[in-house]
DNA sequence: TATTTTTTTGATCAAATGGACAATTATTTA
DNA sequence: TAAATAATTGTCCATTTGATCAAAAAAATA
């Protein structure tokens, strides 16, 4: 087996790993690292147990590769919120998008959340990592529109983590909420969701 | 071993049980139903495996149990809206008792963030049963309340969701709240948070 | 095309684990 | 206290599963 750290991937390799992340993405997301099995990952992909092997020395090697890519992607649209911008709007954006990944990334929502549940084994040098620096920038800057008065005061990182938990909510609760909602069609219950959060979080921060 | 319907049972038995139900929702909430072993239940509350498999048939029989008896429990608080009391002290109570949950019983919380996260396998039924009968109740009396202008028009459903999300976050996340907040005191944070939150529902429901 | 390198897989292993059971011990009951 | 019932445990089993490896097949390279 190759090492991971070579620079040359051959065109096999690259596809071929990129077929069991994604194979791997859909189990880990629904049963978890200890549920998820060798066996259904490569039924997933269409390859044999060993060859998943030849690609990777190990399922936790695997688990570790799809939530290291994830993780990235994760934070990005915190990231974008610009000092620029108009507070308000930025903040709308913000949950905009974050639900947009609910809807469209429901399987990397429950990976993740799955993971900080059972004590982010794999993730905590992240999550106290680039995680907290992008979370403390945001936060700065929040605190910076709260003192100019252009958004109502609020504690800036319970307002980060109500945005995470509200969107991330239909993502990974979508049983119940479908439950609960009569099975009503799926892009109904995220334009709902999309009007409650905007109306929601513009009286929130618009208040005196 | 005994018929688990028969009425009768010893002083044994009920302390048996009981201890084995504490242990199971300790193992199962941090491993999730997969990842946890009879073993580490076993080792839990000082049990032999064939001893607890005396009382249940079975490991999922155990995790049943536990997640039927935590079930009622958690549904319990948003019985408790009163169409009697004043809307918004009536919300703010239940957002509070929900908040104190999460602290008290994150347990709970994370066992049954994990089920429903991976498919209600076991619940599906209680979902659709007894838990929407009583949202569906609390749906009415929200709009109702709505309707009579005594709290601004949202949608009762995401509310109820907003809720949920917003203080179960708080147990099921705990990790990384405690890494982005510097794993300040954990009294702290709740206060933090329920302040936050109370300053929240409060802006979000008396704006017309 | 011949040689080397990479990829694939069937067979197999060892450890973990849910569960069964008979034998033993403790408790209750008559 | 003796008999009956309940509780406990050591031992064992079958299955699952992560991982290994040598041999075969395929692909790249010279």
């Amino acid at each position: 087996m190759k090492e991971i750290t070579q620079t040359k991937q051959t065109r096999i390799q690259r596809e071929k790993r990129l077929l069991i992340q994604n194979a791997a993405l859909e189990v880990f997301s629904e049963f978890g690292l200890r549920g998820a099995t060798l066996d259904k990952i490569a039924q997933t992909c269409g390859l044999t147990k060993p060859n998943i092997l030849y690609y990777y020395a190990s399922k936790d090697e695997i688990y570790t590769e799809v939530l290291k890519s994830l993780l990235e992607e994760w934070i990005r649209p915190l990231k974008d919120i610009s000092e620029q911008g108009d507070p308000l709007t930025e903040i709308l954006q913000y949950v905009q998008k974050k639900l947009i990944m609910s809807k469209t990334r429901k399987q990397e929502s429950k990976l993740f959340a799955t993971e900080i549940l059972h004590g982010a084994p794999l993730t905590q040098n992240i999550l106290a990592g680039s995680l907290k620096e992008t979370v403390d920038e945001k936060v700065k800057l929040f605190d910076k529109w709260i003192s100019e008065k252009r958004i109502a005061p609020v504690d800036p990182y319970h307002l980060i983590f109500s945005i995470w938990s509200m969107t991330q909510h239909y993502a990974d609760f979508d049983i119940q909420v479908h439950s609960l909602l009569n099975h009503k069609n799926h892009a109904t219950i995220f334009k709902d969701a999309e009007h409650f959060l905007l109306t929601f979080f513009s009286r929130c921060l618009t208040r005196d």
